[in-house]
DNA sequence: GTGCTGCACCTTTTT
DNA sequence: GGTGCAGCAC
């Protein structure tokens, strides 16, 4: 790749066609680049902080970019680094999250938390959910910890506090909720500790009470840039607007086909509101894709526009038709596994592809393992990206839980985590009293360890015990400072003993398990390595806020393996896209609205347009999940595509076309469910005459518990079955 | 009071 | 195919 060293040279300004240039030199007041998948959107931001450092001669410090993950991050880094030679040190790029949470630790003690606070993801959540149902007196306190959790969460992506819940709250469960979230928030505070969206929402707080705090930062900001805009939810919005609302030098950068993430609270409107907030907005609009196909283009173009919620694109493409899209169907899973792996083969040793530049993508995680099980006969190299986060892991967490101790004892969720682990002699009914002891005092958990010694009714061994945990986690408070990060690490692990518990097991899964350790050991050092500041505290927000796209190198020469919503900004030459059978794509819980299933539809769409020169499509008849065989259709994302494009290659052994099956069949399935109740008789084409024996689901999950002649009981999905009722 | 084992229930996607 | 929890054995 040509590099552009000079900074008089303005030659690398030809590699963006005229509408790319258009965007990228109106670099003053609000800009909307509003484009299809493929247009160079991303390259757009990228040469914009370029034009906007060497043109303008804008100081980086003042350039706030925006990505979706920190990997996008990265890379943005370096290809401004190594490609246009700037530096890039002083800009503020990452994403919203790792943003605000370092604004936070330099602000956030006005907001009454301190710089080492502690962040909590889904599963510590989870537990604090838990643990203050149990002890909020409710009446009612079998609420499932998950749901509540997420309506907390949905309330904070959509800023509504828990005081606003509560006065709208009409029915029971809605008051519960609303306590529940309101204790929630208080304990995080007394905590120490953050959630995921607070580190969106308490910049908002802290920007709106302190109007000095806003102005520094927008003084600070002059140029505020965000890429995938489409994804952003109603809180960041209103973060950008208070940041942007002096200068208004912001551009925003977004595809609404390529939105999917509406689960987590993303609103597809902020691009619509964009339009409201300033209108004397730029519209700039990119239609030559340079990355894929026409074959594959056009293929996706008649995917996505299906949608009726969308804008209309007219994208193109200068590239060649290209291979035809590979439409396979298979009978089982386990053929589709073994098909992708033979493909793979065939791609790099006939067509000379690099592993990397092959990535299979799926719409749930659990279904990584049956490719992942034949790559491994096969000795075929791959990586997982997503799936269980590295620092996830049991083992690893429970390290962490420790070390976000020390850094932040208030962090009850991490101290009840290890105060029994390894075992200490800390059981339930002893704790059950510290902590009522802490909340007749009125004190942290930390400190009631302190005191134990005056817990009344407490055998005098187990005082000894909590004692020493609290000594323990004393010395390395002091230790802190005194120790490298990776040194205190290493006296911790020695100290509890936490190895040499997984050496006496010797287990296959304790040694996976020191294997891991090690892992994170080594990943430490290299933290203290190459930060700046390698204290503990960054270490641990660093951490918490990395993923496993983030993690992955990927100019490692492997297959990488990863879900749809993944593969979002990222390309390969080749592609597979498996299990796109009704019930994963579109996913069996988002067929009921007409939104869902349109964004289903998009997050097939994102897939196909990963693609740069070959992709393949998979799905296969019947499928295991949990141990159950189920059987399934081919997604009716692949009705009505054009024949012309496809290249239909049949794996199953009965050759029969499924798409042409499933138009029939749809005409033949029973619409009226209450049609069928217990002790009706009905016929099944291949295991003939049944009675119903129960009956359970509905719609289209409705299950038939039948008994056939020859004493054959089937447990039926009513929808593939194709019953018929005998009266 | 503590710790283990077997059982039930599930799991969409992720910063 | 895994995780969390209830109930049981020590
Ligand atoms: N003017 C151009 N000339 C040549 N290649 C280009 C040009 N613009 C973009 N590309 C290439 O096209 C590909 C897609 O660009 P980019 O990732 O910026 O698109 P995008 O719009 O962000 O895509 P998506 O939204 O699908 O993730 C990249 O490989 C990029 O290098």
């Amino acid at each position: 790749m040509k590099k552009y060293k000079k900074s008089t040279d303005l030659s690398w300004l030809d590699e963006l066609n005229q509408a790319q240039r258009k965007a990228v030199t109106a670099y003053q007041g609000p800009s909307l680049v509003i484009a299809g998948a493929g247009s160079g959107k991303t390259k757009v931001i990228i040469y914009r902080i370029a034009y906007l450092i060497k043109v303008c001669k804008v100081t980086s410090q003042k350039i706030l970019a925006l990505t979706f993950t920190n990997k996008a991050a990265n890379e943005m880094k370096s290809r401004l680094e190594n490609f246009l030679s700037l530096s890039v040190k002083d800009i503020w790029m990452g994403t919203f999250h790792s943003i605000f949470a370092k604004i936070l630790r330099i602000e956030g003690n006005k907001l009454g938390f301190t710089r080492n606070f502690t962040i909590y993801d889904e599963s510590d959540q989870h537990r604090f959910i838990k643990e203050i149902i149990e002890y909020s007196g409710l009446v009612n306190k079998n609420y499932d910890p998950e749901i509540i959790k997420n309506i907390i969460s949905k309330c904070k992506n959509k800023l509504i506090s828990p005081d606003e819940y509560i006065e709208s709250a009409e029915t029971d469960f809605e008051k519960d909720i609303g306590k529940i979230y309101s204790i929630y928030n208080n304990k995080l505070w007394k905590n120490n500790a953050l959630d995921f969206d607070d580190l969106i929402l308490k910049p908002i707080e802290l920007f709106s009470k302190y109007k000095d705090v806003l102005n520094k930062y927008q003084n600070k900001f002059h140029y505020i840039l965000v890429d995938e805009y489409q994804d952003t939810n109603k809180a960041q919005h209103k973060l950008l607007k208070l940041l942007a609302e002096k200068n208004r030098n912001i551009c925003v950068v977004g595809d609404d086909d390529q939105a999917i993430y509406s689960w987590r609270g993303a609103e597809l409107s902020n691009i619509i509101d964009f339009e409201k907030d300033y209108p004397d907005v730029k519209i700039f609009k990119l239609e030559q894709n340079y990355r894929s196909t026409k074959n594959i283009l056009n293929f996706a173009q008649e995917i996505v526009c299906k949608n009726k919620l969308r804008r209309e694109k007219n994208l193109w493409t200068e590239k060649e038709e290209g291979c035809k899209i590979n439409l396979v169907s298979l009978y089982s899973d386990k053929d589709e596994s073994r098909f992708i792996v033979d493909k793979i083969k065939e791609e790099i040793f006939k067509n000379k592809k690099k592993l990397r530049e092959i990535s299979v993508f799926y719409r749930i995680n659990s279904q990584s393992r049956t490719i992942e099980e034949r790559l491994q006969k096969n000795n075929i190299p791959y990586i997982i990206v997503g799936g269980i986060r590295f620092y996830e892991r049991k083992e690893i967490k429970d390290i962490l839980a420790y070390l976000k101790i020390i850094a932040n004892p208030r962090d009850e969720i991490s101290l009840l985590r290890i105060i029994n682990y390894p075992h200490r002699g800390i059981g339930k009914a002893t704790l059950e009293k510290v902590k009522s002891f802490a909340r007749k005092k009125g004190i942290e958990l930390y400190r009631a360890l302190k005191n134990s010694s005056r817990i009344q009714n407490l055998d005098k061994r187990k005082k000894t015990n909590i004692l020493s945990f609290y000594k323990l986690i004393e010395k390395y408070r002091e230790l802190k400072d005194k120790l490298s990060l990776t040194e205190l690490t290493r006296c911790l692990l020695d100290e509890t003993g936490i190895i040499s518990l997984f050496k006496e097991e010797g287990s296959r899964e304790s040694i996976e398990r020191i294997e891991n350790i090690m892992e994170f050991l080594s990943a430490i050092s290299e933290f203290s390595r190459t930060s700046e500041k390698p204290t503990l505290e960054n270490y641990l927000q660093e951490i918490s806020l990395i993923t496993d796209i983030d993690m992955w190198n990927d100019a490692e020469e492997a297959v990488s393996l990863m879900t749809l919503h993944s593969a979002k900004g990222l390309e390969f030459p080749v592609v597979f896209i498996v299990g796109v059978e009704d019930n994963l794509i579109p996913y069996i819980k988002r067929l009921e609205n007409e939104e869902e299933l349109e964004e289903e539809r998009r997050l097939f769409y994102v897939g196909c347009t990963r693609a740069k020169e070959k992709l393949y499509i998979t799905y296969a008849k019947i499928r295991n999940r949990f141990g159950n065989e189920t059987v399934s259709l081919p997604s009716r994302f692949l009705n009505d595509i054009d024949m012309n494009l496809v290249n239909i290659i049949e794996m199953e052994s009965s050759s029969r076309n499924d798409i042409e099956y499933r138009r029939k069949k749809e005409i033949t399935v029973p619409k009226a469910e209450e049609s069928f109740e217990k002790g009706q008789l009905v016929k099944h084409p291949t295991f003939g005459i049944g009675e119903i024996i129960e009956k359970s689901g509905e719609g289209e999950e409705l299950r038939l518990l039948v008994t056939f002649e020859g004493n054959i009981t089937k447990k039926l999905l009513v929808k593939y079955a194709r019953l018929e009722l005998l009266h």
